[in-house]
Formats: C-alpha cells, structure tokens, sequence
DNA sequence: AATATATGAATGAACG
DNA sequence: CGTTCATTCATATATT
C-alpha cells in the first residue's frame, strides 16, 4: 500500500561526488522514509511481542495480528479526520505556480476554473481556492512589513521565514478520503 | 531496499481457534519481521535527523538544492538545534504582563515595540511575538470554555458573550472518517 | 524508552 | 483586504 516509491520516483541516483537533490526531491524522500518511519516503528513493537514468546498470531486476541494489517494502511496517513479542506501536494504546487505567474490576480472568474482543474487531484471548493489567495496575498504582504521593518539587526537573528519552507508532514501524500 | 513483500502477503485470516500458519511459515515470520525492525530501527532515526534538518550556525536559508552529502551526514549525527523559538523568562514575564494589561487589546503595531523590547533579553522576532498572542488567547479561551461548559449547575450567569455565533460552517466537505 | 503535556508555528476560514 | 479566530501539527519538556 505505501510500500512502493522509494525508488520508483527520480531515482536520485547519488553518485558519491557532489551529487545535489532539489527540494522537492528532498521533500518527497523525507515523505517516504516518514512513512517507512511509520511503519517500522509498528513493526518493531510487533517483533517485541513476537519474540518475547507466543506466536503472535494465535496466542493473543489478535490486537497485534490486526495492527499489522491496518497498518498498512495508515502508513503515512494520519487516521484523524481531517475537518477542514487540506490541499494535497498536488493542488498546492498548482496554486502556488499560478500564484507566481498570476500574482496580484485577485482571481475573479479564474476561481471556478482552477477549481475545476484542482478537483481532479481531490475534493476541493471554488470557497477554498478563494480563501487560499486570500490567504496567500494577505501573509506575503504581511510577511514583507515585517522584513522591511528591521533595520540594523545583525544579530544573526534567527529566521523567521516560513514562506515555503514546510516541515516534512509526515501525511498528505496517500489517498485523500472522498465522501 | 527490499521491503516489500511483507504487506503484500495477504494477512492469515486467523480465527479465534484454530491457527492456520504452519511453524515453518510462523518461524519465516518471525525471522522477517526481525529483520524488518533492524532496518527500521536505522530508518527511524535517520528520518529523525533529515526532519530536524537545520542550520543554526550559518542560518543561510538554504536555496533550492541540498547536497545529498550533507544529507547523508546528518543521519549519522544528532542535530540538537532548537529549531523553534523558546522565551527567555525574563521575556515570558513581560509577556504575560502585557498579555493581562492590554487583556482584549489584539497587539498590532505595539508587536514592534515589544519585539523590540523584549529583544533586550534575547533573540526574538515579530512573529514569535505575534504568534505568542495568538497561541495565548486562544488557549486562554479554550481553557474557559471547557470551565464553563460543564460547571454549569448554579452558576448560570457567568458565561461570557456567547453572542458570538462563530460556527463552523463546514457543511460542505466535512470528510466523515470511518475507522 | 513510552507516554503525556505544553507550546511555538502554520494555516483554513470568518469577521468588519 | 487586513485582522483575528480556531484548529492542527511538530517539537520540547516532563513524567513514569
């Protein structure tokens, strides 16, 4: 289930010179050893349990037995619920480049439009998509008043960038639950 | 990295009596999982080193590429950065002072001036400021509503605006999760 | 080490 | 549109 992948995308191939990755690449490897991450830690619990005696499998009333198969699932999912629109990396990257190129475009029409093309990487709302540019304008603007506030800070402050730079997120990769 | 195959084996489906395993195929089992949680073991660790990718010494924002190198190195080591911004006391102090003078004042522009002397005490930047506030009253909140909401047994009168009909109105694309 | 709690930060949605 | 709220995520810290 999410198993497969470590290699199947651009194999980095890394050579022992200086081979670089860009960030994306970085990002999806950390995804993948996130899920793995994931898994492994199950699987050592399993290993404790099995090795500590019984057969895993008949002796207890099948917690461990049932774990490992729902395990598989949950990989790199997060079982909670998710109640509010989350965009896949998918939709994410195809707003962020229209926002690039588009930039001040307070999106009108266009709305229904990227909402159409976004619907078919997961469930989304022409709300959502105008919340996320509201959103988007509003913090780069905000994120800039800051810059250009600090003057002679050489402090080596540290960096109070967060524009892009996301945390590996151990989820949002795998099936997104449509109902 | 051959890891699969241990999902793709269809789970036994095991009753509650009987076993359907033979001890050939419990012990090959066995010896996989075992395997597994070493690598995974190794996994999770270096995952834990690539999430906590940083660099507090140079504080460069690195580009768009990392060296695979640098990547390979961090595994091997525990980066012990604190990556997040932790008030001094001397800082909370003042914090939490202004936070009960200016109770429902929202800081705006004020976040300069406190950001600025707070920087006295160590490093800090308007968003931690910022974001300060609005961690704490929002807790505060929170912390109030779960007092009053089940405290109610003669005090009827103490409850705030309630007036505030701020309700989610998730009714769209609220993803029932199942499971 | 495993779990619980506190909290800085990120972000979708709502308000004025 | 600029601000603020509410929820969630991830990490730091504490506890057993």
């Amino acid at each position: 289930i999410g198993l497969r992948g470590v290699g199947s995308q651009h194999p980095p191939s890394f050579t022992m010179q200086e081979q670089v990755m860009t960030e994306e690449q970085l990002e999806t490897l950390r995804r993948q050893i996130s899920v793995y991450a994931t898994i492994c830690r199950q699987l050592v619990h399993m290993h404790r349990a099995v090795v500590l005696q019984m057969d895993p499998m008949s002796g207890m009333p099948l917690g461990q037995a049932i774990a490992f198969d729902s395990l598989m699932g949950m990989a790199g999912q997060r079982v909670t619920a998710r109640q509010r629109w989350t965009p896949s990396q998918v939709q994410l990257q195809i707003l962020e480049k229209i926002f690039d190129q588009d930039k001040g475009t307070p999106s009108k029409q266009k709305i229904k439009e990227i909402t159409a093309e976004l619907s078919q990487h997961g469930h989304i709302s022409e709300t959502n998509v105008y919340n996320w540019f509201q959103n988007r304008r509003a913090r780069t603007k905000r994120k800039q008043q800051i810059v250009t506030s600090n003057s002679g800070e050489s402090e080596m402050d540290n960096s109070l960038d967060s524009s892009k730079g996301k945390q590996a997120k151990t989820d949002e990769n795998i099936v997104q639950e449509t109902q």
